[in-house]
DNA sequence: CGATTTACATGATGATCATCATATTTCTTG
DNA sequence: CAAGAAATATGATGATCATCATGTAAATCG
């Protein structure tokens, strides 16, 4: 049955958004295009009058989830001039993205994934970490810009594999030790 | 046609090994039995005589690949007792471990898929980052055992994570970036 | 050396999955 | 309001996959 135009509309964003969850949560392997139709309310046979391909979805789900990172860092980032740096880390490095996968950073949960893989995917990942090592060097301690952006370098990869190493663990306390030590590590006033 | 017990005994090996590399580099789903056989220089039907389930050949390998990791790690550290640290880093962070993913730590490139699961392929992957901890907390810099047990817990994660990022990215500077800043920067001589 | 065991090959089975074809029903447009 | 367009439902298709059944030939054992 044909549904209006607005609803239409209406169900496109309601499949990227559960695909979103599905993806995050069992990578995009794990997750078939029926689950993600039944999910958003929906049979499995709408989905290509709404996508070409899962191809397609998968790339239009990660340009979405990357940008949604970035304007989240900026926004933490815009919200506390003081100690931009500081807030980002606390809302990054913290249980919320450990135990909400599905919700929390796209690169914490489906980069070792799309690394494997070669395609238009991979490059939006890669683009997307590239822009937020750039974020990342305006707010880093650092005598030089070349500092600065080594600073960036190591912050990314150090507030990610927190995480993901929080997550494989099933030990809390463990966990917790990757969350906290790191926070604490990261935070400015522990650095030159 | 049946083969002496030697050769079973071989090919049972070869299925480990081969397996060790392809789902290193395919992760667990992105590989078939039949691959694997394939690849070991045999047909998908014999599988069942040397494993009860692909599940059980996972957590098999998984076993054997963490066992490798622990074992190089301490080599590395009792090779060079002066500097046991740096020896380690510049083994693990290195171009050989980003770009050989089937032949590199199974931590840095199967942990999100196993991070997902619930069963004893998680459970042995736990177990394993908790052995590494232990090993770093050793040769990690600190005043206290605590501090060291910290900073052993962020350097695990930091060497994950740098090359976990190395990989994703398609631009071999950026990728140079996360490595040799973050080698730099886990140097004892960089710490307090 | 003959009988029996057994490791592997070949092929089958049922499940899952992406994608497509067609039918149905409702919106949109004139 | 009628006619056509279009979004979704239902069901089919072919591919892939894990697992199993059976046959065969070689190794082991008595």
């Amino acid at each position: 049955m044909r549904v209006s135009r607005e609803k239409f509309a209406e169900n496109r964003e309601k499949i990227l958004s559960v695909a979103g969850v599905l993806f995050r949560e069992n990578g995009f392997d794990g997750v078939g295009v029926a689950d993600i139709m039944k999910a958003a309310g929906l049979t499995h046979g709408g989905f290509y009058g709404h996508f070409n391909s899962k191809d397609e979805l998968a790339l239009e789900v990660s340009r979405k989830l990357i940008d949604r990172v970035e304007e989240r860092w900026k926004e933490h980032i815009a919200s506390s001039p003081d100690r931009p740096l500081e807030t980002l880390l606390d809302h990054y490095i913290h249980w919320r993205t450990v135990d909400d996968p599905g919700g929390s950073c796209v690169f914490a949960t489906l980069i070792q994934e799309v690394s494997r893989s070669r395609g238009a995917v991979r490059a939006v990942f890669s683009d997307g970490l590239s822009v937020l090592v750039d974020t990342l060097a305006d707010i880093v301690p650092g005598e030089s810009e070349e500092e600065r952006r080594a600073n960036a370098a190591t912050t990314l990869s150090s507030m990610m594999g927190a995480v993901i190493l929080a997550r494989a663990v099933e030990d809390r306390g463990l966990a917790e030790q990757f969350l906290v030590t790191m926070r604490r590590q990261l935070d400015p006033a522990n650095r030159t």
